[in-house]
DNA sequence: ATTTGTCTAATTGTCAACAATTTGGAGGTT
DNA sequence: AACCTCCAAATTGTTGACAATTAGACAAAT
Protein backbone atom coordinates (compact mmCIF):
# COMPACT_ATOMS: atom_id res chain seq x y z
CA UNK A 1 0.00 0.00 0.00
CA UNK A 2 2.55 2.56 1.01
CA UNK A 3 4.49 1.61 -1.84
CA UNK A 4 1.86 2.30 -4.47
CA UNK A 5 0.99 5.73 -2.95
CA UNK A 6 5.16 6.07 -2.81
CA UNK A 7 5.35 5.07 -7.02
CA UNK A 8 1.82 7.28 -7.65
CA UNK A 9 3.16 10.52 -5.90
CA UNK A 10 6.90 10.15 -7.16
CA UNK A 11 5.68 9.79 -10.64
CA UNK A 12 3.76 12.54 -10.29
CA UNK A 13 6.35 15.07 -8.54
CA UNK A 14 8.89 13.59 -11.27
CA UNK A 15 6.98 14.31 -14.44
CA UNK A 16 6.20 17.61 -13.16
CA UNK A 17 2.96 17.72 -12.65
CA UNK A 18 3.13 19.45 -8.88
CA UNK A 19 5.45 22.70 -9.20
CA UNK A 20 8.29 23.08 -7.23
CA UNK A 21 7.48 24.35 -3.58
CA UNK A 22 4.15 23.48 -3.28
CA UNK A 23 3.23 21.90 -0.25
CA UNK A 24 1.67 18.14 -0.35
CA UNK A 25 -1.21 17.74 2.40
CA UNK A 26 -1.80 14.09 3.80
CA UNK A 27 -5.73 14.37 4.38
CA UNK A 28 -6.44 15.19 0.68
CA UNK A 29 -4.24 12.13 -0.28
CA UNK A 30 -5.66 9.96 2.18
CA UNK A 31 -8.79 10.71 0.51
CA UNK A 32 -8.00 10.22 -2.82
CA UNK A 33 -6.22 6.81 -2.02
CA UNK A 34 -9.04 5.93 -0.28
CA UNK A 35 -6.64 4.82 3.18
CA UNK A 36 -6.01 6.46 6.30
CA UNK A 37 -3.40 9.49 7.26
CA UNK A 38 -0.74 6.95 8.77
CA UNK A 39 -0.23 5.30 5.32
CA UNK A 40 -0.39 8.57 3.50
CA UNK A 41 2.50 9.58 6.32
CA UNK A 42 4.51 6.54 6.11
CA UNK A 43 4.76 6.96 2.42
CA UNK A 44 5.40 10.75 2.42
CA UNK A 45 8.39 10.24 4.89
CA UNK A 46 9.82 7.74 2.59
CA UNK A 47 9.40 9.74 -0.32
CA UNK A 48 11.44 13.04 1.93
CA UNK A 49 14.34 10.85 2.45
CA UNK A 50 13.81 9.47 -1.10
CA UNK A 51 14.71 13.00 -2.24
CA UNK A 52 11.62 13.51 -3.72
CA UNK A 53 10.17 15.78 -0.99
CA UNK A 54 11.22 17.80 1.67
CA UNK A 55 10.36 17.72 5.21
CA UNK A 56 9.90 20.20 7.73
CA UNK A 57 8.60 19.21 11.37
CA UNK A 58 5.13 20.24 11.94
CA UNK A 59 4.96 21.70 8.43
CA UNK A 60 4.83 18.81 6.34
CA UNK A 61 6.23 18.20 3.02
CA UNK A 62 6.78 19.70 -0.03
CA UNK A 63 8.04 19.29 -3.43
CA UNK A 64 11.87 19.47 -3.70
CA UNK A 65 13.57 22.53 -5.59
CA UNK A 66 16.03 21.58 -7.98
CA UNK A 67 19.74 21.87 -7.17
CA UNK A 68 22.46 24.02 -8.07
CA UNK A 69 24.20 23.32 -11.19
CA UNK A 70 27.43 21.91 -9.76
CA UNK A 71 25.19 19.42 -7.76
CA UNK A 72 23.51 18.00 -11.06
CA UNK A 73 27.04 17.98 -11.96
CA UNK A 74 27.85 15.81 -9.03
CA UNK A 75 24.44 13.65 -9.34
CA UNK A 76 25.40 12.91 -12.95
CA UNK A 77 28.77 11.40 -12.21
CA UNK A 78 27.38 9.72 -9.80
CA UNK A 79 24.83 7.98 -11.11
CA UNK A 80 26.62 6.86 -14.22
CA UNK A 81 29.33 5.17 -12.21
CA UNK A 82 26.31 3.51 -10.59
CA UNK A 83 24.95 2.74 -14.10
CA UNK A 84 28.49 1.68 -15.28
CA UNK A 85 28.92 -0.67 -11.93
CA UNK A 86 25.46 -2.33 -12.83
CA UNK A 87 25.91 -2.51 -16.69
CA UNK A 88 29.00 -4.40 -15.37
CA UNK A 89 27.26 -6.63 -13.04
CA UNK A 90 24.29 -7.73 -15.06
CA UNK A 91 25.72 -7.84 -18.28
CA UNK A 92 26.28 -11.15 -18.82
CA UNK A 93 23.04 -12.87 -16.40
CA UNK A 94 21.08 -10.39 -19.54
CA UNK A 95 18.49 -12.98 -21.02
CA UNK A 96 16.04 -12.89 -23.95
CA UNK A 97 13.17 -12.12 -21.76
CA UNK A 98 15.45 -8.77 -20.80
CA UNK A 99 15.68 -7.84 -24.45
CA UNK A 100 12.13 -8.08 -25.10
CA UNK A 101 11.35 -5.68 -22.01
CA UNK A 102 13.91 -3.69 -23.16
CA UNK A 103 12.97 -3.40 -26.55
CA UNK A 104 9.08 -3.01 -25.36
CA UNK A 105 9.91 -0.17 -23.15
CA UNK A 106 12.24 1.76 -26.00
CA UNK A 107 9.00 0.89 -28.58
CA UNK A 108 6.81 2.62 -25.98
CA UNK A 109 9.53 5.99 -25.63
CA UNK A 110 9.10 6.45 -28.99
CA UNK A 111 5.56 6.48 -28.89
CA UNK A 112 5.64 9.30 -26.29
CA UNK A 113 8.60 10.77 -27.77
CA UNK A 114 6.57 11.23 -31.04
CA UNK A 115 3.08 12.56 -29.12
CA UNK A 116 5.39 14.53 -27.46
CA UNK A 117 4.41 13.47 -24.29
CA UNK A 118 6.82 14.76 -21.39
CA UNK A 119 5.49 13.44 -18.42
CA UNK A 120 5.62 9.67 -19.79
CA UNK A 121 8.98 10.42 -21.91
CA UNK A 122 10.81 11.37 -18.83
CA UNK A 123 8.91 8.35 -16.59
CA UNK A 124 9.94 6.34 -19.75
CA UNK A 125 14.00 7.34 -19.48
CA UNK A 126 13.93 6.61 -15.79
CA UNK A 127 12.40 3.65 -16.32
CA UNK A 128 14.65 2.10 -18.64
CA UNK A 129 17.67 2.88 -16.65
CA UNK A 130 16.10 1.92 -13.45
CA UNK A 131 15.89 -1.38 -15.00
CA UNK A 132 19.81 -2.54 -15.72
CA UNK A 133 20.32 -1.01 -12.10
CA UNK A 134 17.34 -2.91 -10.72
CA UNK A 135 18.26 -6.45 -12.61
CA UNK A 136 22.01 -5.82 -10.63
CA UNK A 137 21.03 -5.05 -7.10
CA UNK A 138 17.93 -3.81 -5.46
CA UNK A 139 20.06 -1.99 -2.92
CA UNK A 140 21.77 0.09 -5.41
CA UNK A 141 18.20 0.78 -6.83
CA UNK A 142 18.17 2.78 -3.80
CA UNK A 143 20.85 4.66 -3.94
CA UNK A 144 20.32 5.12 -7.30
CA UNK A 145 17.02 6.26 -7.26
CA UNK A 146 17.19 8.93 -4.58
CA UNK A 147 20.28 10.34 -6.57
CA UNK A 148 18.59 10.66 -10.00
CA UNK A 149 15.17 11.74 -8.31
CA UNK A 150 17.12 14.97 -7.01
CA UNK A 151 18.75 15.72 -10.63
CA UNK A 152 15.06 16.97 -11.46
CA UNK A 153 15.45 15.89 -15.27
CA UNK A 154 13.12 17.82 -17.60
CA UNK A 155 12.94 17.68 -21.05
CA UNK A 156 11.61 20.95 -22.68
CA UNK A 157 12.76 21.08 -26.16
CA UNK A 158 10.82 19.23 -28.98
CA UNK A 159 14.03 18.78 -30.63
CA UNK A 160 15.27 16.82 -27.51
CA UNK A 161 12.75 14.13 -27.94
CA UNK A 162 13.76 12.31 -30.92
CA UNK A 163 17.64 12.54 -29.59
CA UNK A 164 16.10 11.16 -26.80
CA UNK A 165 14.91 8.05 -28.24
CA UNK A 166 17.82 7.41 -30.20
CA UNK A 167 20.15 7.63 -27.17
CA UNK A 168 18.44 4.75 -25.75
CA UNK A 169 17.92 3.20 -28.70
CA UNK A 170 22.09 3.01 -28.49
CA UNK A 171 22.05 1.81 -25.15
CA UNK A 172 19.44 -1.05 -26.03
CA UNK A 173 21.09 -2.08 -29.17
CA UNK A 174 24.43 -2.53 -27.49
CA UNK A 175 22.51 -4.80 -24.18
CA UNK A 176 21.47 -6.84 -27.07
CA UNK A 177 24.76 -7.53 -28.31
CA UNK A 178 26.16 -8.01 -24.45
CA UNK A 179 28.86 -5.38 -26.03
CA UNK A 180 29.45 -4.01 -22.63
CA UNK A 181 31.98 -0.97 -23.20
CA UNK A 182 29.61 0.34 -26.16
CA UNK A 183 26.62 0.15 -23.71
CA UNK A 184 29.05 2.41 -21.23
CA UNK A 185 29.63 4.85 -24.20
CA UNK A 186 26.31 4.83 -24.85
CA UNK A 187 25.43 5.44 -21.61
CA UNK A 188 28.02 7.95 -21.15
CA UNK A 189 26.47 10.01 -24.33
CA UNK A 190 22.98 10.05 -22.79
CA UNK A 191 24.01 11.18 -18.86
CA UNK A 192 24.96 14.35 -19.86
CA UNK A 193 26.03 17.06 -17.21
CA UNK A 194 23.40 19.51 -18.23
CA UNK B 1 10.94 12.66 17.99
CA UNK B 2 11.43 10.51 14.85
CA UNK B 3 14.86 11.93 14.26
CA UNK B 4 15.97 11.36 18.23
CA UNK B 5 15.04 7.39 17.36
CA UNK B 6 16.65 7.43 14.21
CA UNK B 7 20.12 8.59 15.20
CA UNK B 8 19.57 6.17 18.88
CA UNK B 9 19.31 3.10 16.53
CA UNK B 10 21.68 4.41 13.24
CA UNK B 11 24.14 4.75 16.24
CA UNK B 12 23.62 1.61 17.43
CA UNK B 13 23.79 -0.30 14.43
CA UNK B 14 26.94 1.35 12.80
CA UNK B 15 28.62 0.51 16.11
CA UNK B 16 27.68 -2.87 15.52
CA UNK B 17 26.10 -3.57 18.91
CA UNK B 18 23.12 -5.06 17.01
CA UNK B 19 24.29 -7.99 14.61
CA UNK B 20 23.64 -8.33 11.03
CA UNK B 21 20.66 -9.93 10.02
CA UNK B 22 18.71 -9.38 13.49
CA UNK B 23 15.65 -8.54 13.17
CA UNK B 24 14.23 -5.46 14.80
CA UNK B 25 11.17 -5.26 16.93
CA UNK B 26 8.92 -2.04 17.26
CA UNK B 27 6.79 -2.63 20.30
CA UNK B 28 10.47 -3.24 22.64
CA UNK B 29 11.93 0.19 21.41
CA UNK B 30 8.42 2.03 21.68
CA UNK B 31 8.21 0.84 25.45
CA UNK B 32 12.50 1.88 25.74
CA UNK B 33 11.92 5.34 24.38
CA UNK B 34 8.57 5.84 25.90
CA UNK B 35 6.52 6.60 23.00
CA UNK B 36 3.84 4.53 20.67
CA UNK B 37 4.30 2.11 17.98
CA UNK B 38 3.42 4.05 15.27
CA UNK B 39 6.51 6.91 16.43
CA UNK B 40 9.04 4.35 16.22
CA UNK B 41 7.23 2.42 13.22
CA UNK B 42 8.24 5.86 11.26
CA UNK B 43 11.90 6.26 12.18
CA UNK B 44 12.45 2.61 11.02
CA UNK B 45 10.98 3.10 7.80
CA UNK B 46 13.36 5.82 7.54
CA UNK B 47 16.14 4.16 8.25
CA UNK B 48 15.31 1.55 5.50
CA UNK B 49 15.19 3.67 2.87
CA UNK B 50 18.47 5.34 4.08
CA UNK B 51 20.03 1.97 4.01
CA UNK B 52 20.46 0.67 8.13
CA UNK B 53 17.82 -1.77 8.29
CA UNK B 54 16.14 -3.63 5.74
CA UNK B 55 11.91 -3.26 5.77
CA UNK B 56 10.23 -6.50 4.16
CA UNK B 57 6.25 -6.38 4.29
CA UNK B 58 4.74 -8.10 6.68
CA UNK B 59 8.21 -9.01 8.28
CA UNK B 60 9.29 -5.89 9.84
CA UNK B 61 12.46 -4.64 9.84
CA UNK B 62 15.84 -6.25 10.24
CA UNK B 63 19.74 -4.96 10.43
CA UNK B 64 20.86 -4.84 6.91
CA UNK B 65 24.34 -7.25 5.82
CA UNK B 66 27.53 -5.81 4.27
CA UNK B 67 27.38 -5.65 0.79
CA UNK B 68 29.73 -7.26 -1.87
CA UNK B 69 33.19 -6.65 -1.87
CA UNK B 70 32.50 -5.20 -5.57
CA UNK B 71 29.84 -2.97 -4.64
CA UNK B 72 31.90 -1.82 -1.46
CA UNK B 73 34.35 -0.10 -3.69
CA UNK B 74 31.65 1.39 -5.64
CA UNK B 75 30.27 3.22 -2.53
CA UNK B 76 33.68 4.22 -1.65
CA UNK B 77 34.50 5.88 -4.87
CA UNK B 78 30.85 7.30 -4.88
CA UNK B 79 31.86 8.79 -1.38
CA UNK B 80 35.01 9.88 -2.19
CA UNK B 81 33.60 12.66 -4.58
CA UNK B 82 31.19 13.31 -2.50
CA UNK B 83 33.20 14.68 0.05
CA UNK B 84 35.34 15.83 -2.20
CA UNK B 85 32.74 18.32 -3.86
CA UNK B 86 31.83 19.02 -0.44
CA UNK B 87 35.29 20.58 0.13
CA UNK B 88 35.10 22.32 -2.82
CA UNK B 89 32.15 24.16 -2.01
CA UNK B 90 33.59 24.23 2.14
CA UNK B 91 36.32 25.08 2.17
CA UNK B 92 36.27 28.78 1.49
CA UNK B 93 33.30 29.67 4.28
CA UNK B 94 34.96 27.67 7.04
CA UNK B 95 35.52 29.74 10.15
CA UNK B 96 37.59 29.59 13.29
CA UNK B 97 34.45 28.04 15.19
CA UNK B 98 34.42 25.03 12.45
CA UNK B 99 37.63 24.76 12.79
CA UNK B 100 37.62 24.38 16.56
CA UNK B 101 34.41 21.65 16.45
CA UNK B 102 37.26 19.63 14.09
CA UNK B 103 39.99 19.68 16.63
CA UNK B 104 37.37 18.90 19.29
CA UNK B 105 36.05 16.26 17.23
CA UNK B 106 39.43 15.06 16.67
CA UNK B 107 40.43 15.22 20.50
CA UNK B 108 38.10 13.12 21.04
CA UNK B 109 38.46 10.57 18.11
CA UNK B 110 42.38 10.35 19.83
CA UNK B 111 40.95 9.33 23.15
CA UNK B 112 38.71 6.73 21.92
CA UNK B 113 41.46 5.79 19.61
CA UNK B 114 43.77 5.15 22.42
CA UNK B 115 41.23 3.21 24.53
CA UNK B 116 40.17 0.91 21.80
CA UNK B 117 36.63 1.85 22.02
CA UNK B 118 35.49 0.72 18.81
CA UNK B 119 32.15 1.69 18.54
CA UNK B 120 33.18 5.00 19.84
CA UNK B 121 35.67 5.15 16.88
CA UNK B 122 33.25 4.45 14.22
CA UNK B 123 30.69 7.14 15.31
CA UNK B 124 33.06 10.15 15.57
CA UNK B 125 35.08 8.80 12.48
CA UNK B 126 31.75 9.24 10.73
CA UNK B 127 31.02 12.31 12.27
CA UNK B 128 34.07 14.04 11.01
CA UNK B 129 33.31 13.23 7.67
CA UNK B 130 29.62 14.53 8.20
CA UNK B 131 31.01 17.35 9.16
CA UNK B 132 32.36 18.56 6.19
CA UNK B 133 29.86 17.20 4.11
CA UNK B 134 26.61 19.11 5.99
CA UNK B 135 28.61 22.20 6.29
CA UNK B 136 28.23 22.36 2.51
CA UNK B 137 24.78 20.87 1.54
CA UNK B 138 22.07 19.67 3.42
CA UNK B 139 20.72 16.91 0.46
CA UNK B 140 23.91 15.74 -0.07
CA UNK B 141 24.32 15.14 3.65
CA UNK B 142 21.40 12.85 3.29
CA UNK B 143 22.85 11.20 -0.29
CA UNK B 144 26.21 10.69 1.45
CA UNK B 145 24.71 9.15 5.06
CA UNK B 146 22.78 6.65 2.94
CA UNK B 147 25.90 5.49 0.93
CA UNK B 148 28.00 5.29 3.49
CA UNK B 149 26.08 3.28 6.40
CA UNK B 150 25.96 0.83 3.15
CA UNK B 151 29.85 0.30 3.84
CA UNK B 152 29.38 -1.14 7.22
CA UNK B 153 32.51 0.50 8.27
CA UNK B 154 34.32 -1.52 11.44
CA UNK B 155 37.39 -1.28 12.70
CA UNK B 156 38.48 -4.63 13.92
CA UNK B 157 42.67 -4.62 14.40
CA UNK B 158 44.44 -2.62 17.07
CA UNK B 159 46.79 -1.25 14.38
CA UNK B 160 44.54 0.16 12.71
CA UNK B 161 43.37 2.61 15.80
CA UNK B 162 46.45 5.04 15.19
CA UNK B 163 46.18 5.40 11.86
CA UNK B 164 43.12 6.23 11.79
CA UNK B 165 43.28 8.56 14.34
CA UNK B 166 46.55 9.85 11.86
CA UNK B 167 44.65 10.01 8.75
CA UNK B 168 41.87 12.09 9.86
CA UNK B 169 44.52 14.42 12.09
CA UNK B 170 45.55 15.10 8.44
CA UNK B 171 42.42 16.17 6.74
CA UNK B 172 41.78 18.65 9.87
CA UNK B 173 45.05 20.09 9.69
CA UNK B 174 44.90 20.27 5.53
CA UNK B 175 41.62 22.08 6.42
CA UNK B 176 42.73 24.37 8.90
CA UNK B 177 45.32 25.50 6.18
CA UNK B 178 42.66 25.81 4.03
CA UNK B 179 44.70 23.92 1.66
CA UNK B 180 42.24 22.07 -1.10
CA UNK B 181 44.32 20.03 -2.34
CA UNK B 182 46.07 18.61 0.76
CA UNK B 183 42.58 18.24 2.17
CA UNK B 184 41.39 15.94 -0.66
CA UNK B 185 44.79 13.81 -0.66
CA UNK B 186 43.98 13.14 3.13
CA UNK B 187 40.38 12.50 2.45
CA UNK B 188 41.82 10.13 -0.10
CA UNK B 189 44.08 8.52 1.77
CA UNK B 190 41.79 7.42 4.74
CA UNK B 191 38.44 6.36 2.02
CA UNK B 192 40.76 3.03 1.02
CA UNK B 193 38.89 0.48 -1.25
CA UNK B 194 39.31 -2.13 1.73
C1' DA C 1 0.76 52.85 8.26
C1' DT C 2 3.15 49.46 10.82
C1' DT C 3 3.42 46.53 14.38
C1' DT C 4 1.65 43.56 17.96
C1' DG C 5 -1.47 40.38 20.09
C1' DT C 6 -5.23 37.12 19.86
C1' DC C 7 -8.38 34.14 18.07
C1' DT C 8 -9.76 30.50 14.71
C1' DA C 9 -9.13 27.11 11.18
C1' DA C 10 -6.06 24.04 9.05
C1' DT C 11 -2.46 20.88 9.52
C1' DT C 12 0.75 17.82 11.57
C1' DG C 13 2.19 14.69 15.63
C1' DT C 14 0.97 11.02 18.74
C1' DC C 15 -1.58 7.50 20.61
C1' DA C 16 -4.27 3.23 21.67
C1' DA C 17 -7.21 -0.16 19.76
C1' DC C 18 -8.32 -3.33 16.27
C1' DA C 19 -7.50 -6.19 11.88
C1' DA C 20 -4.41 -8.97 9.12
C1' DT C 21 -0.42 -11.68 8.70
C1' DT C 22 3.28 -14.53 10.07
C1' DT C 23 5.55 -17.67 13.24
C1' DG C 24 6.10 -21.63 16.12
C1' DG C 25 4.59 -25.62 18.21
C1' DA C 26 1.26 -29.29 19.79
C1' DG C 27 -0.96 -33.18 18.25
C1' DG C 28 -2.12 -36.61 15.24
C1' DT C 29 -1.09 -39.67 10.96
C1' DT C 30 1.87 -42.47 8.05
C1' DA D 1 11.24 -40.21 12.91
C1' DA D 2 9.18 -37.46 9.23
C1' DC D 3 5.37 -34.92 7.72
C1' DC D 4 1.15 -32.67 7.61
C1' DT D 5 -2.89 -29.79 9.92
C1' DC D 6 -4.52 -26.67 12.83
C1' DC D 7 -4.46 -23.48 16.58
C1' DA D 8 -2.46 -19.78 19.52
C1' DA D 9 0.91 -16.26 20.27
C1' DA D 10 3.62 -12.71 18.46
C1' DT D 11 4.18 -9.21 15.18
C1' DT D 12 3.08 -5.98 11.72
C1' DG D 13 -0.57 -3.02 9.15
C1' DT D 14 -4.33 0.23 9.42
C1' DT D 15 -7.58 3.18 11.38
C1' DG D 16 -9.92 6.99 13.83
C1' DA D 17 -9.59 10.07 17.60
C1' DC D 18 -7.31 13.51 20.08
C1' DA D 19 -3.27 16.75 21.28
C1' DA D 20 0.09 20.07 19.69
C1' DT D 21 1.65 23.20 16.41
C1' DT D 22 1.34 26.43 12.71
C1' DA D 23 -0.67 29.97 9.47
C1' DG D 24 -3.85 33.55 8.43
C1' DA D 25 -7.26 36.99 9.54
C1' DC D 26 -8.63 40.63 12.25
C1' DA D 27 -8.57 44.05 15.77
C1' DA D 28 -5.91 47.10 19.02
C1' DA D 29 -2.04 49.87 20.10
C1' DT D 30 1.89 52.73 18.87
Amino acid sequence: MREQICEAVRAEVISGEMTNDQPVREQPLAERFGVSRGSVRDALLQLSQEGVLVYKPNKGVRVSSPSSDAEFRLYAKLRKEIEWHCLNICMDQMTEDDDRNLTNLLATLEDSCRRGNLSSITEIDLAMHRYWVSRASKELESVWLSITVRMHITYTLLEDYMQCYQEHAAIVEAIGRRDLKAAKRAVNENIRYK
